[in-house]
DNA sequence: TAAATAAAGGACAAAATTATCTTTTATTTT
DNA sequence: AAAATAAAAGATAATTTTGTCCTTTATTTA
């Protein structure tokens, strides 16, 4: 459903709001560790969410990422989705028309329609913060 | 969400149901036409279709696709997902780990639990048939 | 039986995505 | 100011997906 780049963004992303809420900063090499996705193209992609103010980013010696509390309260994960893929994926037609909507909906516009909803639902509403929080309480993983 | 493949493969079944519905026949050249389609790459999703008796093709001067009435009644989208892609879309983790379950899931398993749910009930109950009955009224369609 | 037609099959090309590598830039520490 | 560190940026490579082209096979018709 999310290019490879989103899926690592996502988990990238909350792998810093767990140690942003411990007011740590983290490095590229622990985080892609943490996620198990490959470096350089972890460094890309960081880049990218840094770029688009949803994680900050520090050069040299004590660098590293990190998310800001008002970062940590606000950013959802369409904000990433957006950001890394693009939001058709919850706003574009099933079969790839260009064109469709409900004045010329395509045959599964209306089979569609509520899942794509719910998925936007989900993605504007779920936040970093929880999701971070359920990885920290060990309910869930980001990695095997 | 689909890959080209599975759009153009869906939209053409449709077509071949409709043609089928009226006891016609129709080949590769009018398909990728009514579903604004580029024909090589169209043919080579159809021959994947055929061969998994989706569709029943014919070759020489009165040749073409059509299904019979009992694929007319009984393919639903699924079949064809999980031909031309895999059902990795509604069975798979949403951020791509290998294992993921309730028993070890990611952040997002329960996010995208109800979600996964209502697209495959979606894609295991919608039947080509009626997708096409809609596209013969009138009320939907497979191109621009 | 030959010709015509349309699908099947295979090879190849272009574009996109995923990934790797190298260099540059910015910051801290000594 | 130099050295070390870590991110940013740019270039390149590998893989996958999308798409094109050519040949072969199977069937019908005259």
């Amino acid at each position: 459903m999310f290019s490879k780049a989103c899926e690592y963004g996502i988990r990238a992303t909350v792998q810093i709001a767990l140690q942003s809420e411990k007011g740590l900063r983290i490095g590229l090499k622990e985080i892609s560790n943490a996620i198990d996705s490959p470096e350089p193209f972890t460094a890309k992609i960081l880049q990218q969410l840094a770029k688009n103010d949803i994680i900050i980013s520090s050069k040299g010696p004590t660098g590293g990422y990190e998310m800001s509390s008002n970062q940590l309260s606000t950013i959802m994960l369409s904000d990433i989705v957006k950001t890394l893929d693009c939001d058709l994926i919850y706003t574009g037609c099933g079969l790839g028309l260009a064109t469709c909507d409900a004045k010329n909906p395509c045959v599964l516009h209306f089979q569609f329609d509520d899942i794509r909803e719910q998925l936007k639902k989900m993605l504007e509403n779920t936040s970093i913060q929880q999701l971070a929080r359920s990885r920290e309480s060990g309910d869930t993983l980001l990695r095997l």
